[in-house]
DNA sequence: CGATCGTTTGACGGTGCTCAATCACCGTGG
DNA sequence: CCACGGTGATTGAGCACCGTCAAACGATCG
C-alpha cells in the first residue's frame, strides 16, 4: 500500500483535507473536550472547568492515508488517538525508510515546527483518529491551557525517550537481536496502551519492519521462523504470541551476536536468567535436531 | 581521559558494575543572561528588557565528566553551550551503546521528564560547558519569558528531526554508507555552528562512533582506509577531511544494496538515480583500478 | 620512558544480502 | 464458483561483507 507517497510539491494546503496519492482521506467528523486529549497524553485530568468547554478537532485517517506529507509545512501538529501510523522518510531513488511507528498518545508532526517543512512523513497503518492542533494556534492553546502545556511537555520528553529507544534497537548488530528487542518494543508498548503483550497484532507489514531495522526483509522472515522453531514465538501473519518471554528477553540482551552463555560463572547479578543461550545456539540447536 | 567509561565491546566481559561518574566535575562558575540561551537556541532576540535581566546559570563539565548519570532524578536539563557530549545506555553487562552526539544548541535530559528518571546519561567529549535550568522551574520560567517558551519548542523540534536522522543514519544495510552518512551528518552539524563543514574534528573516539553506528569499531576503521584510498577523505586521527564532497554525497544515498550510482567519475549532478548497482560500488571501483 | 589506550591492518569464518522460486491470501471479474 | 493477477510471506542457494580474534603500531600522559 501506498507506493506513491512521492515527495511533496511544497504544496501547503490548509485545513483542507489533503488529497495525497490515493486513498488519502483526512475528513473530520467530530471534536472532543481537552479533557480527553489530556487522559490520552497522560497528563492529569485536573478536572479544569476550561478543559471541559474547550474541544479539539478530531480528523479521521483510513488505512494506507497519508497524514504527514514529505515536503509540506507544518501546519498541523497531531496527537494519535487510535490506529498505527509509520513515519518515514523517503529517498530520491524512491526507496522509503521506515523511521518509527506511532501509537495512540503519540505526537506527530512536531519535528516540522524547526523549519516549517515536513521532512519525514506518516501513513496511517489502518484506520485511525488523530486530534489535530494548527500550528499556529499551538503557543496560543499552551498558554491558555496549563494543563495541555504540560501534557505536551511530558508528551515530548516520551518521545525523546523513544527515540532513544529506536536507536538502541537498531544497534543491535544480529538480525535475530534486532528483531527480539522490536518484539520486546512493541510488547510495552502495547501493555502500556492496556493491551495483551504477549499477544501482539503487528500492525506493519515484514518489509516494514526490515526498512526500520535495517535489514532484509528475507531475514525479518527467517528471524520469525527461528523464533517459531525454538519454540520461542508463535507466528500466524501478523499474529504473533511470545511463548517464552525469558528466551526472547535473554536474546534481546545480547548487544552483539556474541554475549554467550555467561552464566556459568562469575555471573553478576543473581539467577543467570534461566538457560541462556547465545542467538547463534538457538538456531544451531534447531538443526542439530535432525 | 574517560577511562572510566568502560565499554565491553566485543569480549563479553563480565564487567565490573561500572563507575560512572568518577571525575564528574560540574562546578558553577558563573550566570548568562537569558538572551545568550535564547540567541544558542535558535530564538529570536526579541531585545526584552527582562530577556537582559534574567540570568541563567552555566556549569563546565570537564572532558570524561558525567552530566547526566543513568538512573538518577530529572533534575536538571540542560543546553550546551560548549562542547560535545554522547548520550549513553549501559547495558546490564556493561557494553556501553552510544545513542547520540550533542553540539552547542542542543537540549539534554529532557527526556527524564516523563519518569523523572534518567535512562540514558550523557558524557562529555570535550571540556564542555551548559546551560542548567531546574526541572521544577522549567514550567514556571516557560511560562514566565515566552521567548525561551518558544526557543525551547524550536529546540526540542529540531531534537525529534534529529532523531530521525540517527535512525536513518543507522538504517543503511552498509557499513561504509553508515560511516559516510555519519560524517556527512557531523559535517552538516558543524556547518550550522559556524565552523568549517570539509575540515572536521572529530570528538568521538572510534569505538564512539562504531557504538553508533552498530558496528564493531575496527570495520569503522576499516571504512575510513577504504575512503582515505580513493581519495573521498584525508584522515589523520580525528581530524577529517572531506576532499571529493560529491563521491561522498553519493555514498551517503545508498540506501541499502538497491539504487545508487556513482562511478567515481561520472557526472554528478542531480540525477534521476535510475540505475542501480552494488552497495560496494565504490570500494569494487578503488580495487578495479589496480 | 614505560604504561595504557586508541587505531590500524591481517586472516578467517559466519551471518545476512541478493537473486529466485513458491505459496498463501485477497479482491476482481469472468 | 473458479481463474486471474497482485501483494505479502516464506524458503533456498550462493557468495561476499563484516564480526571476531590477533597482533602491531601510534598517541597520550604520568
Amino acid at each position: 500500500m501506498t507506493p506513491d507517497t512521492r515527495l511533496a510539491d511544497t504544496d501547503s494546503t490548509r485545513n483542507e483535507p489533503r488529497v495525497t496519492g490515493r486513498c488519502a482521506l483526512t475528513p473530520m467528523p467530530a471534536s472532543r473536550p481537552l479533557t480527553d486529549l489530556l487522559r490520552l497524553m497522560g497528563g492529569e485530568p485536573d478536572g479544569s472547568e476550561a478543559d471541559h468547554a474547550f474541544t479539539v478537532p478530531l480528523w479521521q485517517v483510513r488505512a494506507g492515508a497519508t497524514l504527514l506529507l514529505e515536503g509540506a509545512r507544518a501546519s498541523h501538529v497531531y496527537v494519535v488517538r487510535a490506529g498505527t501510523f509509520k513515519s518515514i522518510k523517503t529517498a530520491e531513488d524512491g526507496y522509503e525508510q521506515v523511521l518509527a511507528f506511532s501509537s495512540p498518545g503519540d505526537v506527530l508532526g512536531f519535528e516540522a515546527l524547526c523549519e516549517d517543512r515536513q521532512h519525514t512523513g506518516a501513513v496511517a497503518l489502518e484506520d485511525s483518529i488523530v486530534f489535530a492542533i494548527a500550528s499556529r494556534d499551538l503557543l496560543l492553546w499552551r498558554r491558555q491551557y496549563p494543563t495541555l502545556d504540560h501534557a505536551l511537555q511530558l508528551a515530548l520528553s516520551r518521545r525523546l525517550a523513544r527515540a532513544g529507544e529506536m536507536t538502541e534497537l537498531m544497534a543491535a548488530v544480529s538480525s535475530e537481536v534486532r528483531l527480539a528487542r522490536f518484539i520486546m518494543w512493541w510488547s510495552a508498548r502495547m501493555e502500556a496502551l492496556g493491551q495483551s503483550p504477549r499477544r501482539l497484532r503487528l500492525r506493519m507489514s515484514r518489509r516494514d519492519i526490515a526498512s526500520l531495522l535495517g535489514v532484509a526483509h528475507e531475514t525479518v522472515s527467517r528471524s520469525f521462523s527461528t523464533f517459531v522453531e525454538c519454540g520461542v514465538l508463535s507466528v500466524a501473519n501478523r499474529e504473533v504470541e511470545i511463548i517464552d518471554l525469558e528466551r526472547l528477553k535473554a536474546c534481546t540482551r545480547n548487544t552483539r551476536g556474541l554475549a554467550d552463555d555467561m552464566p556459568y560463572r562469575s555471573a553478576v547479578g543473581g539467577r543467570p536468567a534461566g538457560l541462556r543461550q547465545r542467538t547463534r545456539s538457538l538456531e544451531a540447536a534447531s538443526l542439530t535436531v535432525n
